[in-house]
DNA sequence: TAAATAGTGTCTTTGAGACACTATCGT
DNA sequence: ACGATAGTGTCTCAAAGACACTATTTA
């Protein structure tokens, strides 16, 4: 490896190039990473025979600065120049949960110029799945600000027009958030514009009651792919506990897919994703159900 | 709407908050755009009765300073704070093939500290999907340092080591860009990482033969990306000319599945997104092929 | 024994895969 | 006529939907 090493137009080499680079002082943005921390909880049934219902919750912080002071937002901070932005998302997930090693992925970076009103603000997104029974310390015991959620989300309006050469598909969805304290909503508008054949997507926020900065378009981004990786992954096994019966994971797909599943074609198709173990629910007031785990090595 | 403003700790309204607010000195990134934009082009076949090949086409650009002096790299620069990130993404596209209104989709933020080694450089990768019929500019004609290279991608290894609870898959992936001037390869390794059920991801460069910075990670990451979009979306559309033979679809199916497909089943299965026309091929050494457009405008 | 859930059997419908077959052009 | 691609018909197999049916627990 005996080769002149290159030099640009001023004569540099790559090192001496970077020995002498500066940054320069031209604007930049700053940068954060938001957090969707969503779990499944149970609330009791009145009737000792009925399943407990099941939902989705999501971890909030109500902010006690300005601005978008009182309302809530998604747990998140500044990603410094010394971390990763997966360092910075991971960070924040440990100081708000206490938990390592869960799953988590990127899902989308925002950069509207405005969507901060203190200064140029470019966040990067990150949705996080926990099995609740893993949640030692429930979030928000140490910080008294943070709450869970429970979500849910409803398809208020669908219309479409047509146009010269395609079509424009508006639809509305609200997003509530809710818990015995608070409950919180806002709408979002989603328009698909196909034209030719370029098909562009846009959202927007319509109403919001109580939620800070674009944070809702997030939500309603992290609901969304949720959805589908569900369908097509086994991303659904993070939510759920090392022991569940089907009849519990059933119940996990259909509060995230937002439909019914009928049981028999249900268990048929996750068959070979999970194991049978010998044990089994006790005390429920009908028949118990066999407890199975979550198999990982099939083909 | 008559309530008492929200005052914050220090007896602040949000105006008065914001009015006063400073956004403080300590370092931030800088957040570039980086476009992996895709198009299909033909070369003609020697044999006069032979459909064309077509091939998988990736815009990239060679460096004329360091780092990475006269390697080449996606098309790209940086986020002003005064644009977007998409903005900024639909500035480089056009700026590159001259062409405004065409499929564009965000695909995830590389975030990694020494991944530029000037300075710390957060950066936001788009696809872009263009029709190559209507590159009225041949994209590089304005800039000498501009080619389109055909993609190739291959699985070279795979491998699965069992873990204490549960397994982890290696798979070695070579990337190669190819025109008639240049070669270009690399090697990226992926690593899935399954335990207890928290399944990760992670992914390297192994070798990288011509290719600047972590591009040939955004190339790996964008390939696999339109190989799954492909099969539940209609994105392939944004590839093809308006008119076009089933034949000539299947082909770009076929490029980007890496696999071959049986016509009858491909047409069952396409059927309801495109409209035949009343138009023929012409001149080919065979059986003249029916003309079809995508068909938007079914349920 | 009734209410509730757990779990199975089977018929129908749908769609993918395989593959043979027919059709039609240019030289 | 031949080489190549265009396009169709049909059999098989696998999976999804529908739904009736059986099984098992506790107050």
């Amino acid at each position: 490896m005996n080769k002149r090493p290159l030099t640009d137009a001023q004569g540099l080499t790559e090192e001496q190039f970077l020995q002498t680079y500066d940054a320069g002082e031209y604007e930049r943005p700053s940068v954060t990473v938001d957090m969707l921390i969503f779990t499944v909880m149970e609330r009791e049934q009145d009737n000792y025979r009925k399943l407990s219902d099941k939902s989705l919750q999501l971890l909030l912080i109500q902010r006690g600065q300005h601005p978008y002071l009182g309302q809530w937002a998604l747990p998140g901070g500044f990603v410094s120049v010394h971390e990763s932005i997966e360092e910075a998302a991971r960070r924040e997930l440990f100081t708000e949960t206490n938990i390592d090693n869960i799953y988590m992925e990127q899902l989308y970076t925002w950069g509207e110029v405005e969507r901060d009103p203190r200064m140029r603000v470019i966040s990067c997104s990150y949705m996080a799945l926990v099995d609740r029974t893993t949640l030692h310390v429930q979030a928000g015991d140490d910080a008294a600000d943070a709450a869970w959620f429970e979500v849910s989300h409803q398809l208020i309006e669908s219309s479409r027009k047509e146009l010269e050469q395609g079509y424009e598909l508006v639809k509305l969805i609200r997003i509530t958030l809710q818990n015995e304290q608070t409950t919180l909503s806002g709408v979002v508008e989603h328009v698909e514009t196909v034209q030719g054949h370029v098909r562009k997507t846009h959202s927007r926020i319509v109403e919001s009651e109580g939620l800070a900065f674009d944070h809702l378009l997030m939500m309603q981004y992290a609901i969304e792919r949720l959805r589908g990786k569900v369908e097509y992954t086994d991303i659904i096994f993070n939510l759920m506990p090392p022991l569940f019966t089907l009849s519990e994971l059933q119940r996990v797909y259909e509060i995230i897919l937002g439909k019914e599943l009928l049981a028999a074609a249900f268990r048929r198709k996750i068959a070979d994703r999970v194991t049978e173990t010998e044990e089994y629910t006790k005390d429920a007031g009908h028949r118990p159900s066999k407890l199975y785990r979550y198999n990982m090595n099939r083909e």
